[in-house]
DNA sequence: TCCCAGGATTCAT
DNA sequence: ATGAATCATGGG
């Protein structure tokens, strides 16, 4: 259990705003996490946030997923500008980071957002976990699954993923493990290219498109350009930018202003909640 | 019963 | 190249 105090972090909002689907409340102002075969609590009380791993874990690995090395405090100058709306989603999910996830998690994990829900979605992917995935026992006793990985998904049948409910998204995800398998694109080859060389490799995989690609190259590759356009921020652009969003005024962290204006219609705003 | 959920593919013009 | 129909599943 190591202590640090981190501004604008909240592992509540960056909870609740759906970029990382394998966390959940573990107590009181405590959450877990699991990403990238490892497991993580944290806590957080008044400044201070308390992580159950060791300093040399935190260092190696959680620092860097939970993007702390960036001054988000800098972001915070939306909360003064004269958008309005953009100042209060600011303001109100100024906890929020854009993690660094596992690039054929967010590959699969999107695939299955697509028309779907969070809920569902987590379930899905808990369900590929409990099946295809290694079973791990944490620090403090915690029995959960990893992420399965592409050679692990590219022997399932189609029929075994329509058992995991993921409906017409099961040929996607099928398709999409023996592409990759086959290294028809490869993986670590676009964790180095730019955003739109590594977009245009991402949507030859079955099942990506626009939206689903940039979430990717936002919440795996962190390209802070992408810009995903979803149900969500389609809404909030007819409501309030009827001449459209200037994506281009935010050059170089027009993601982490989305996350900021999808947190906010998700959460912010009161209106019939589904939880 | 219909509508919606972090859309993409397929098929029609 | 653009637009509608279709795609499973669960919750409201």
């Amino acid at each position: 259990m190591i202590k640090k105090e981190i501004p604008n972090f909240s592992i509540k909002q960056i909870s609740e705003s759906g970029q990382c689907f394998r966390q959940n409340p573990a107590g009181e102002n405590r959450y877990s996490v699991i990403a990238c075969g490892r497991y993580v609590e944290i806590e957080q009380k008044g400044k201070e946030t308390f992580f159950s791993c060791t300093e040399e874990e935190y260092e190696e690995f959680w620092h860097t997923y939970f993007d702390l090395g960036r001054d988000y405090g800098i972001y915070m100058v939306l909360a003064e500008g004269e958008d309005d709306y953009l100042s209060r989603a600011a303001r109100f999910g100024s906890g929020i980071r854009i993690l660094n996830q596992d690039l054929w998690e967010m590959i699969i994990s999107f695939i299955i957002s697509q028309q779907n829900n969070i809920k569902r979605i987590k379930r899905n992917i808990e369900e590929l976990c409990r099946l295809f995935g290694e079973k791990k026992c944490s620090r403090e006793g915690i029995w959960y699954d990893t992420f399965p990985d592409v050679h692990a998904l590219a022997k399932v049948s189609e029929e075994e993923l329509r058992g995991c409910n993921l409906g017409y998204r099961s040929r996607y995800i099928y398709e999409t493990a023996r592409f990759v398998e086959r290294g028809e694109v490869d993986l670590e080859a676009v964790k180095g290219m730019e955003y739109a060389e590594a977009k245009k490799e991402l949507l030859k995989l079955c099942g990506v498109g626009e939206k689903v690609a940039d979430c990717i190259c936002l919440f795996a590759l962190h390209h802070l350009d992408a810009f995903p356009v979803d149900t969500h921020i389609r809404q909030v652009m007819d409501n309030y930018y009827p001449k459209g969003f200037p994506v281009k005024k935010y050059a170089g962290y027009a993601g982490i202003v989305q996350q900021y204006i999808f947190y906010y219609d998700l959460k912010g705003t009161e209106r019939p909640s589904i939880s």
